[in-house]
DNA sequence: TAAGGGAGTGTAAGCGCTAACAGCGATGTC
DNA sequence: GACATCGCTGTTAGCGCTTACACTCCCTTA
């Protein structure tokens, strides 16, 4: 099934196919509608390899995302492909697991498959990367990690900024002995999250904290709470370094008997909806990222007689949400409780 | 950038520089250094469509789902890709958030990049598209509806065999009044759990229901909710379609004061990994996505040396897990808690 | 009435790749 | 020494589409 049949039962050129279905309005009507039924009687789809080849174009986005099974990454993809519809554009997604050879390998597929634009909401990186987009010249957003560059736009979060304001206020509640639980992406943005806790702490003698990681998903944020208390050490307070994890921690934080926020406050990040929903809602940080979908998309499809934004580097300052899964730390040395 | 700038370079003609990138053993191996050299220096990306159109195939699987943000879609999309990528195929996703139109659209999009294969893990339904289907001569797989054909497998679970244990188990408890909540999508086997629900009550008159539906997310699961009992209707439990929306469910209850499960008693279905991370666990039905991932797979790609397979309809039965969710119906009437 | 112009359609040259086939030295065989 | 064989590489015809350009009517306009 191809261009010519449908022209041969049409009784018309392929070229007149072809503005059909590009609907040129050049066509005259009757020859429309020729070419319309004879596509309808004969199931025709147009091959859009071949349509891409030919066009040279390809109205298609791609987003590589860390881990889409986190609302996190999803909400952006939501938003960027809603938007892109909106502008004939399609989208095409990838995974990479945290894995920077996924990074790679998707970003190469990504090329390979000429997209318009490339937005990359990845934690990890591959320095590498970097010159061979460049030279793509292929419009690229990275969330969190890269640098700017001629077409390479940058959005970074703040964490420093949010997590002063997690430690300040849990300082504030009394709370002195930290816990951080975090994934196993040890590479840039999500060390962010933690050095700016280690460093809180540094900088307040009266503070401490122990680390544990595990993989970003709900089993993760329990195993990394696990192994934290596991060490016998006795945290008042969790920060996550997301929603997810933290609701996570929650279980397993609820299996021991130990109750949240009475005997151990507990943060998380993102502000993801489940956040509000998940037992005790979660105190965290608000990351817009309806917000950042509709910047990606502004930078990566260029509006209709603009030339490509200036814009290279955008900070996004998290906001401070007070839900119920952080109180007053308990006033005496709480016994350590089993199940 | 294309093959025959790198063959210049590389001093060799396409054909040879096409042999390396498909790695065929053909090639000498001084030859073949001479020509990743000059793809490396050139940052060469062959472009796929150009490699698609001409090689016919493609080694791509399209997978369309009615809502990836629900987990258990996710969770199925999780294991086709992995079990794809094993066999070297690739795998292009799209949503179709319960609309038929975008059903549509979507399956053109696939036949458009012809896929090697497609899965369609949806709830809503085109009866043309069958047709259209069966002439495209794709292999096919859709789960819950649609119906088998030469080249279309259908996937189905025993809705009514699940809905019934939930039934059976909630009347043995002394519930009597019971609430559904469904959603939005209104078309065959969302029907289907509804129905199951409304017949096990028909068939047993001392039970009675009432139905409540909204989106397919945590959000709609609460709006539900609180649709169904500000009706003033005092069901003692509540199915809901799924654990998403259930988890919207207890949300909705928490807020009015109204205890799980001693007040009421609430179920999901699907089994995600979110309904033993809720508070309280959810009691529901067990749906083994990875199974159907592996099977979906396996139907798509043809196994080395093998013939399509010719298992035309599975159908699976849900298997009753029982958390915290659910208890005995409360033994007097209760008064309406107001928060 | 002839020249000009626009509306509608056809022709054909690619887009970048694959793969069948052809070519061509070097080696082996009788 | 003639010839088949093998290992490697080049030539080239598409794959199905888009699009510049050419062309044909038919209608204006002077």
């Amino acid at each position: 099934m191809n261009l010519e049949q449908v022209a041969r039962r049409a009784k018309v050129s392929t070229a007149t196919v072809s503005r059909v279905l590009n609907n040129a309005s050049v066509v005259k009507s009757s020859t429309r509608a020729r070419v319309e039924k004879a596509i309808e009687e004969l199931k025709y789809h147009p091959n859009l390899h071949a349509r891409n080849l030919a066009g040279g174009k390809s109205r298609s986005l791609g987003v590589i995302a860390s881990n889409m099974e986190n609302p996190f990454f999803f909400d952006i993809y939501k938003t960027i492909e809603s938007d892109a519809h909106a502008r004939g554009y399609e989208v095409v997604v990838a995974n990479t697991d945290y894995r920077s050879e996924q990074l790679v390998s998707s970003i190469r597929l990504m090329i390979g498959r000429r997209v318009a634009g490339l937005a990359a909401i990845v934690s990890e990186m591959e320095p590498a990367l970097i010159k061979e987009l460049t030279e793509s010249r292929i419009p690229v957003v990275f969330y969190d990690v890269g640098q700017p560059r001629q077409n390479i736009t940058n959005i970074r979060v703040n964490y420093r900024r949010g997590i002063d304001k997690v430690t300040d206020y849990l300082h504030s509640l009394g709370h002195r002995r930290l816990g951080f639980v975090g994934h196993h992406a040890m590479l840039g943005p999500i060390n962010d999250r933690m050095k700016a806790v280690l460093d809180a702490v540094a900088r307040n003698s009266s503070l401490e904290v122990k680390t544990a990681a595990d993989a970003d998903t709900l089993e993760g944020g329990r195993q990394a709470t696990r192994a934290l208390l596991a060490s016998g050490y006795q945290p008042t307070a969790i920060i996550c370094v997301n929603d997810l994890m933290a609701v996570g921690a929650l279980r397993e934080l609820r299996e021991r008997g130990i109750r949240v926020p009475q005997d151990m406050s507990v943060t998380g990040f993102d502000n993801v909806k489940l956040s509000e929903f998940c037992y005790p809602a979660l105190t965290t940080l608000h990351i817009p990222r309806e917000q950042i979908g509709h910047i990606i998309c502004s930078c990566l499809i260029p509006a209709p007689g603009e030339t490509a934004p200036t814009e290279h580097e955008i900070v996004i300052d998290p906001e401070f949400v007070v839900r119920e899964s952080t109180g007053p730390a308990p006033a005496a040395p709480r016994k350590r409780q089993v199940t």
